[in-house]
DNA sequence: TTAAAATTTTAGACAAAACTAAAATATATA
DNA sequence: TATATATTTTAGTTTTGTCTAAAATTTTAA
């Protein structure tokens, strides 16, 4: 099939488009997400079009054809399932689940991910509160909301998901007891630098700034 | 840590080891046993051995350092157990655990595989009968012997284990009910060619050829 | 014990995936 | 619009793991 390296190009490509709206993506910008060279990235752009996953014109930039963008998304659902089985069956936290999760992607084995999808009850969000494809690359859609945005204090609110996934970030929320599925309540908004008192759980009452909660998504 | 081309040359080393005498394997056993070129072999041996994970001599054959044996026993360890975990958690046959398990052996997290472990309840034996090595590396031993050895007729007996790998094989043992765990009699046994007449289970009685019951291990 | 056969090693080459340095092209700005 | 800057590509190297062919060594057997 194919090597791991073109694998994580592919994911890199993919992800890149996902917060752009240009689904033609640059040379520098897979560089960047991949931490490597541009001389490197044109090379194996250069592969991945000789193996039509991608299409490419010299110095214009790259989009990933349509195979190659079912086969990032079939790399998403993998990565994701194997996250929610660190989690729930294992224990991990979900700021250790990442770094294995993006070995086991690689794993080629259909029957495999199918079973496990099975196994762990078909779930359509991964620890994160990301939506995992299912088999025929079809996320579930839900409404969700940066707890910024929302105005309303004293309103109950229930975390879904993060915009962030740095281990140092997620280990800040677990450490104020914040993940998805948590209730919250915005207590008061402070109108100069937007930070908010929250009441999370029963728990006492915190403190976090405009920056962190940017990055909490909630259901509106 | 070790590559995956530098993991499969330990395993090899150590699986020849296992089933001769000497404790020196010869480049070309290691060449036959991972299907490449002698001169590949030699190249490899250099570079495990600058790693001391191997005593060299040339033209001499190479053998483990303890280091070496470790890692090969922890691979042994990671294999077996993700065997255990497509067979019993995932429904995976006997004979279809092997090739996804080898791709699975290579992925490098301690947590990951005494979670596993944990998570399997701490399994002595893997979904052909082999052994798991503990954390410290140490294997169960326990009593067993080959069906063909066993005299007594009429006695019920329990199948352990293989001695045999083989898709093929395990397939053929799955299509007339046995595999470890099952409850078997000896009916008769033919002199002249050792054949054997089984009741296997609650079943109807089915003969097998001595090349069968060579590889099928039981409970003495 | 010496010649033939088998094994092992060396030498040289190749593909994959990365790098640096330099050349080519595109974009931004004065 | 012309030039400076940024991006992209090319060219040439490196490392890993493989290969074939040939040389070196060991083993087998006449």
């Amino acid at each position: 099939m194919f090597t791991q390296a073109e694998e994580n190009y592919l994911k890199a490509i993919y992800k890149i488009t996902q917060h752009t709206a240009d689904q033609t993506v640059s040379t520098k910008s897979i560089a960047d997400e991949l931490g490597t060279s541009s001389a490197s990235v044109t090379d194996m752009i250069k592969k991945l079009t000789d193996k039509s996953l991608l299409s490419y014109e010299k110095y214009y930039g790259v989009s990933l054809t349509r195979e190659g963008q079912k086969l990032a998304i079939m790399l998403l659902r993998k990565h994701r399932l194997w996250e929610v089985f660190l989690h729930d069956k294992l224990g991990f936290n979900w700021d250790e689940v990442h770094d294995v999760a993006e070995q086991l992607e690689h794993i080629q084995s259909y029957l495999l991910i199918e079973r496990l999808d099975e196994f762990l009850g078909y779930p359509k969000f991964d620890p994160h509160g990301d939506p995992i494809p299912n088999e025929n690359g079809n996320f579930t859609y839900r409404n969700q909301v940066s707890l910024s945005s929302v105005q309303e204090t004293g309103k109950k609110l229930t975390m879904l998901g993060v915009r962030r996934h740095q281990a140092d970030f997620l280990k800040y929320l677990d450490s104020i007891h914040l993940k998805p599925g948590v209730q919250l309540t915005i207590l008061s908004k402070q109108a100069y630098d937007q930070s908010l008192r929250l009441q999370i759980a029963d728990r006492d009452e915190i403190l976090i700034t405009q920056q962190v909660s940017q990055d909490i998504l909630v259901k509106p």
